[in-house]
DNA sequence: GTGCAATTGCGAATGTTTTTCGTTTTGGGG
DNA sequence: CCCCAAAACGAAAAACATTCGCAATTGCAC
């Protein structure tokens, strides 16, 4: 059954025009098994254990190339966007929210965003052909044990409500 | 009047528990009269002009502290999220559109993302303290011009004209 | 099989941001 | 007005994820 997959995973690289090279099909089978959402250099670990002569360079050409035919996604989690995560494609579409204080990413849906650019689409004539969303804050249990602590947010969080029809400037 | 707005960011800064170091105001002032979004560079270049002596670490230093208290915020935009760009806090919330033909920034606002965040806040509990959002696409002229010349999106963008679901990755 | 462009591995390079390390400046308390 | 610890400074070096250059190798169309 590896095999079978490995088999359709080589498929889907020459149908999307790429060579099957053995590090390509490791990288992509990697990001097909996570669970998580893993940066380079865990890929690249990973994919070791399986060829210990792939070198991170391969990697990051490997993923710059899967992206480009849209079979893995990139992703930023957080405020550092110094480092890239990578996700094979295919799962629902949602977003990412990181505890500042567990480190842990929580994945949310939500239909706003498709709709806010519905209406920008709409309004402003824009063509949206990607989106770069990341959540910051803290999950249930870590703000909860902030507020017992007294720890208050290092900056005031403004949430505005304002369900108005649609204000849009340019600038 | 600059020496008043100079007076003005001297107590903000004092206000907000940090030393007022020519240096700092030098950076925030910039900021404040930007009406674009500067990169660490283009500050430090600025701030030159008027302190040749400012070092690049000290701007770098001096924005990690601004946003840290509030008083500047860090952006993203679609381009290369590993260059961070800087603005002065206080202007109406809104969020950034990059055109991938021309490289323009299109500001734009939409009472969504606070929707969206306020709804998850209520319905799984977590306490937003940020969020990154950067559009990505093609403005309206230039999208007009790549039909013109048939170039297709690099990734196939279909672009369904039913208001329901969006198509397109979000990350 | 054969040819050849695509791909790889390696190490060096890149570009942005952060840190280090002495030195200088700042601002509140005397 | 002066002192001094704390904070901030400049310059250079480090850190870090990612990319590049190039020779060697490989997948795959014929």
């Amino acid at each position: 059954m590896a095999n079978e997959e490995r088999e359709n995973i080589r498929q889907e690289l020459m149908r999307a025009g790429l060579r099957a090279t053995p590090q390509r099909l490791v990288v992509l089978e990697i990001l097909r098994d996570a669970d998580e959402h893993l940066d380079a250099e865990a890929i690249y670990e990973r994919a070791r254990e399986r060829d210990p002569r792939i070198s991170l360079a391969t990697v990051y050409r490997t993923l710059a190339k899967l992206k480009e035919v849209g079979l893995v996604e990139q992703r930023y989690f957080a405020r550092d966007h110094r480092k890239e995560y990578y996700e094979a494609t295919g799962k629902k579409e949602h977003y990412h929210f990181t505890c500042l204080g567990c480190g842990k990413v929580i994945e949310i849906e939500t239909p706003r965003i498709a709709q806010a650019r519905a209406e920008l689409s709409e309004a402003l004539g824009l063509e949206f052909t990607h989106a770069c969303i990341c959540f910051e804050g803290y999950c249930p249990e870590c703000a909860a044990q902030r507020r017992e602590k007294k720890i208050l947010p290092k900056r005031a969080v403004e949430i505005r409500l304002t369900p108005e029809p649609l204000p849009v400037t340019e600038s």
